[in-house]
DNA sequence: CTTTGAACGGTTTTT
DNA sequence: CCGTTCAAAG
């Protein structure tokens, strides 16, 4: 089903893509006029807006078409900065603050990324920062990508982009791969990779299986996530990193637990303790034989280095003297901690975040870490508060302090609506969620006909992915284009994955996971038993399975130890895998092989062995060409190797589609690229291949980097800060990536440092001279070997998760979860699925504490969700929640929330009921009491004559009891009534809802679907 | 070992 | 309802 989705939103978006190349030439000169517009500033944040509209090709063009107009020069000389003028004066107390510890409490839709933007165009400006020193740390790619956007506007794209801008988790990677060594008991080298969610589960359910062999694989995936989640928590909390050795990991997260469970004062968790803490050092151990970290060790193991090595800190403390972090509410434990290691004695320090939108406590995000840590820790942190809301409507934002006030666990300021009224909220309720999704389609598509709003502009917001599905349908039966946001990233697909494993398996030989997916996957008669068999011989003697079959690499480790150039030139070409040797197996009846596995299973390392050697010679797209090649993959896919139901008939071509574009995207990768400097649309590697230099593009000082540094240093002159100094020569400042990018501030870092970091100060590149204390990395060198790109590859594969879906300028109506949806704002929006139990999303039987918690932050999602739209909103909720079949539901009462956005009387609400009188009853009177209020206050355009044409369509569908509704209406509110005017346009869209709902098939299958978009295309 | 058909089970959010 | 998993046959 999530294939099914993330398909169509897919190919969607493709076709938007290719939109955009075609039009982005013909754009060129619109874009620059959109910039300007940009840079003047609307008042209020109307810049923003356009600004938010540039795609990143169009900034990169734009800023080639002005060339060095967009350095700094010009406009930061200027009496008012450009990048301060735009901005009220809340904002701009915070933008322009003094440099120090600012904590900003910023509300929703109150410019909170223009501000730190801005900030940091001041800092460079006006406080004299080298953009060197800047370290932006967001919580999405996204998010980094779009500020480095803006910066790139404001500042110039030779400047922003030396900036670092990246998540957390692509920080604490590009220094654990400059510095694990620096690290004692890390138990991993600098070639280490990173696991990604599914590797670890794999990991988990491997392990799992191998202490259960007896188990059904289903017992097996769930224990392995339960394990999987009780490991990550444990880490979140940030008690092991102390001692990170298997064992000693081991103990401490034992004592760790049964503190916990003592605490807690629960026996039965203390024996659960033990369990737990023995997988913990099963699972360490074997992240450490595979050499790779999980995603809460790059934070986790970044700490610790940072916290035991004075040296390391140090040197970051002297590279970033202006941190900045978005989002801080949603920081966890670790994280926060790393901000106080990078931050904490002397840097200035710039924090941004709403409380009230802490969204993701369950992956252990602490806004405490906000509201109460920050302000302990920081105690002479400066307090900004951003109230004014620029976004929304004054209902709306009026609606959503009600909804959010219940929660008090800190002290909010309100907000103070910049927009008039604006329309009344709809709180519309139908039938089932089939109704609520051909309503919401059927409305939509007549809004867009109207040409009321863009398609862009309008959202619908799911809790649940799966919610998608019904409203996908529909929309495409109307022919609107929408794009589903965050749908299954294209990373993520089995075929992507399973490629990328082989490369995996190939680099080093000794990815025991990875060779787990695919030494069977193009089907070669390696089964389950004979895998089995394998794996209980390797432990017998105290091996991993991929030493033994292949050693212990060939030439010392398997990792970048062995990657010089010159070896791999020798068995370049060969192809054959003569280049290494592969040790001997044990007899095959020993094994307990039948004959034909065995063969198999040679042919399988002779495979491998020769796929290893494509990888350390031949550029990264061509070995990826050659393991599609030689493993037969592509006929694999062809003959539906994946395609496990009959409803996934058809999608091969789109499959091995795929591939392609995975090829493209090997040939197009400049390491970096996704994780952090540089993207992917800009730097077009003309070859594409092995000595491409791209990634060290910025080294030889183009004319615009000079100018642009040139331009800062005359800024720099005469500000307070004169003990920065920079030195404009010629080394490679920016050697992108690997170290480069830490190392490279040689200038103002070895000036500070008197020689202290690094041990030889004086030499070469200032990447070499830190990398001199570490040991020598592979890393510095001017091209990068194709192992090691292959290696970054799947490391910023692995970080990036794809987030570039539905980018800003594909066409079509949004959807997407709420989670999705926030830092978006959209001019209408729709919620559909406003039931008990699905907004507050309810499970199980959690304990009350943890309910009321967990609650608490459903109330903050649902906030977050109101605030998005900026002029009309549109909740829905259905009398019954069918879960599967249509008529299969059951009754089920509207959010809870729902009562303060109706108390709030800024809504209006449209009801049908076709049920038992008994259920009418109960919702009418019992639902929203204070409601009534909310149909007089509907002033001044409001109208919809929703309530009244939406009965209509009721009576259409021949499927409601006319009489029922009616008599709900009149007895009721007059809100139905009363509220009708200028929305006639909803009578429309109900009509042709009604129409259209009776055609020939209601649902479409997938392979309908299917049919109907390649017909479209 | 692979393929087939039938039964079962399931639904948060993501770096 | 759909997709995954299980068990038996080829």
């Amino acid at each position: 089903m999530h294939s099914l989705i993330a398909r169509n939103g897919r190919s969607l978006h493709k076709l938007g893509q290719n939109l955009v190349r075609h039009l982005a030439a013909a754009n060129r000169a619109h874009a620059f006029s959109r910039v300007a517009a940009a840079s003047e500033g609307h008042g209020g944040n109307g810049g923003s807006v356009a600004a938010a509209a540039l795609t990143r090709r169009e900034a990169s063009t734009v800023a080639a078409a002005v060339g060095g107009a967009t350095s700094p020069s010009a406009a930061s000389l200027a009496a008012k900065p450009a990048h301060l003028r735009q901005l009220s004066e809340e904002q701009l107390k915070a933008a322009a603050a003094p440099l120090g510890t600012i904590r900003v409490v910023a509300g929703p839709g109150s410019g909170k990324t223009r501000v730190l933007t801005a900030r940091i165009a001041q800092l460079i400006h006006t406080h004299g920062a080298h953009p060197w020193q800047i370290l932006a740390i967001t919580f999405t790619n996204k998010a980094a990508d779009e500020m480095k956007e803006r910066l790139a506007i404001m500042l110039g794209e030779e400047v922003a982009k030396k900036l670092f801008a990246g998540t957390f988790h692509g920080l604490c990677y590009r220094i654990l791969k400059s510095h694990i060594r620096d690290l004692e008991h890390a138990g991993r080298d600098s070639s280490f990779t990173v696991y990604d969610q599914d590797m670890t589960l794999r990991l988990l359910a491997n392990e799992v299986k191998r202490q259960n062999p007896d188990w059904k694989a289903k017992d097996v995936n769930q224990e392995a996530s339960r394990l999987q989640g009780a490991i990550s928590s444990a880490k979140n909390s940030m008690l092991t990193w102390h001692a990170p050795t298997p064992l000693g990991v081991e103990r401490c997260v034992l004592e760790h637990l049964q503190r916990q469970a003592a605490a807690e004062d629960n026996p039965l968790k203390a024996v659960e303790a033990g369990v737990l803490a023995e997988w913990f050092g099963m699972y360490e151990a074997a992240l450490r034989a595979n050499n790779a970290v999980d995603f809460d060790d790059l934070l986790g193991l970044s700490v610790a280095l940072l916290a035991s090595n004075e040296a390391v800190r140090q040197r970051y403390h002297r590279r970033f003297r202006h941190v900045l972090v978005d989002e801080f509410q949603d920081t966890n434990a670790t994280q926060y901690e790393l901000v106080k290691l990078l931050a904490m004695p002397r840097a200035d320090l710039f924090v941004v975040g709403d409380p009230d939108q802490s969204i993701y406590g369950w992956r252990g995000a602490d806004m405490t870490n906000m509201t109460e840590a920050f302000v302990k820790d920081f105690p002479e942190a400066q307090v900004c508060d951003l109230q004014d809301n620029y976004r929304s409507s004054a209902r709306i934002v009026a609606t959503a302090q009600s909804v959010i006030a219940p929660n008090d666990e800190w002290q909010r300021k309100g907000m103070n609506p910049m927009h008039p009224a604006g329309d009344l909220i709809q709180v519309i309720e139908l039938d089932d969620s089939q109704q609520e999704a051909r309503y919401v389609a059927a409305e939509i598509a007549a809004t867009l006909q109207r040409g009321e709003h863009p398609e862009e502009q309008v959202a619908v917001l799911f809790r649940t992915h799966a919610q998608s599905r019904l409203v996908e349908q529909e929309l495409f039966r109307r022919g609107v284009r929408y794009v589903l946001v965050g749908g299954l990233p294209f990373w993520r697909r089995a075929e992507v994955q399973d490629v990328m494993a082989y490369l995996r398996l190939a680099v080093g030989l000794r990815d025991n996971i990875a060779l787990s997916r695919i030494i069977n996957t193009p089907r070669r008669g390696i089964g389950d038993s004979s895998l089995i068999k394998l794996q209980a011989a390797a432990a017998e003697r105290g091996l991993t399975l991929c030493s033994l079959l292949f050693g212990d690499g060939f030439s010392g480790e398997g990792g970048q130890g062995s990657d010089e150039g010159s070896d791999g030139r020798e068995g370049a070409e060969g192809g054959g895998g003569r280049g290494m040797q592969l040790p001997p197996l044990p007899d095959r009846k020993e094994l307990g092989l039948p004959a034909k596995a065995a063969t198999a299973l040679e042919a399988f390392r002779q495979l491998m062995a020769e796929l290893h050697v494509a990888v350390r010679t031949q550029p990264l797209h061509k070995a990826l060409k050659h393991i599609v090649d030689r493993t037969g993959y592509e006929k694999y896919l062809l003959d539906g190797g994946l395609t496990t139901s009959a409803s996934k008939q058809g999608d091969e071509a789109e499959r091995v589609d795929r591939i392609w574009q995975l090829l493209g995207a090997a040939a197009d990768y400049s390491p970096g690229a996704m994780s952090g400097a540089v993207s992917l649309d800009e730097d077009y590697p003309e070859g594409g291949g092995s000595g491409s230099t791209d990634n060290v593009g910025g080294s030889p000082d183009s004319d615009s980097d000079r100018e642009a540094r040139l331009a800062l240093r005359v800024t720099l002159i005469g500000t307070d800060d004169g003990d920065v100094e920079f030195s404009i020569g010629g080394s490679s400042e920016y050697s992108d990536f690997s170290d480069g990018d830490f190392g490279g501030t040689k200038d103002a870092e070895t000036e500070r440092a008197g020689g202290e970091g690094g041990a030889a100060g004086a030499g070469g590149t200032g990447a070499e001279a830190e990398e001199g204390g570490g040991g020598r990395g592979a890393d510095t060198l001017p091209s990068m070997p194709p192992l090691q790109r292959a290696q970054n590859f799947l490391d910023e594969v692995a970080l990036y998760s794809g987030a570039d879906e539905g980018g800003a300028a594909t066409p079509g109506v949004r959807l997407m979860t709420m989670h999705a949806a926030k830092g978006l704002e959209f001019e209408l929006v729709y919620i559909p699925g406003c039931n008990d139990g699905l907004m507050p999303l309810l499970r199980g039987e959690p304990g009350a504490v943890d309910l009321v918690k967990h609650v608490a932050e459903e109330r903050r999602l649902f906030y977050v969700s109101l605030t998005r739209a900026k002029q009309r909103l549109r909740i829905l909720h259905t009398a019954v929640t069918s879960l599967y079949g249509a008529h299969s539901g059951r009754e089920s009462d509207p959010c809870r929330f729902l009562v303060e956005v109706v108390e709030g009387g800024h809504a209006a609400v449209l009801q049908r009921m076709q049920g038992s009188p008994e259920a009418r009853d109960r919702s009418s009177s019992g639902r929203y009491p204070a409601s009534s209020s909310s149909s007089s206050k509907s002033g001044s355009r409001s109208g919809s004559s929703g309530g009244g044409s939406w009965q209509r369509s009721a009576a259409g569908s021949g499927s409601s009891s006319s009489s029922g509704s009616t008599k709900n209406a009149g007895r009721r509110r007059p809100a139905p009534s009363g509220s009708s005017s200028g929305n006639s346009s909803s009578g429309s869209a109900a009509g042709s809802d009604a129409s259209s709902s009776r055609g020939p098939s209601t649902q479409l299958s997938s392979a309908e679907m299917r049919h109907r978009r390649g017909g479209r295309r």
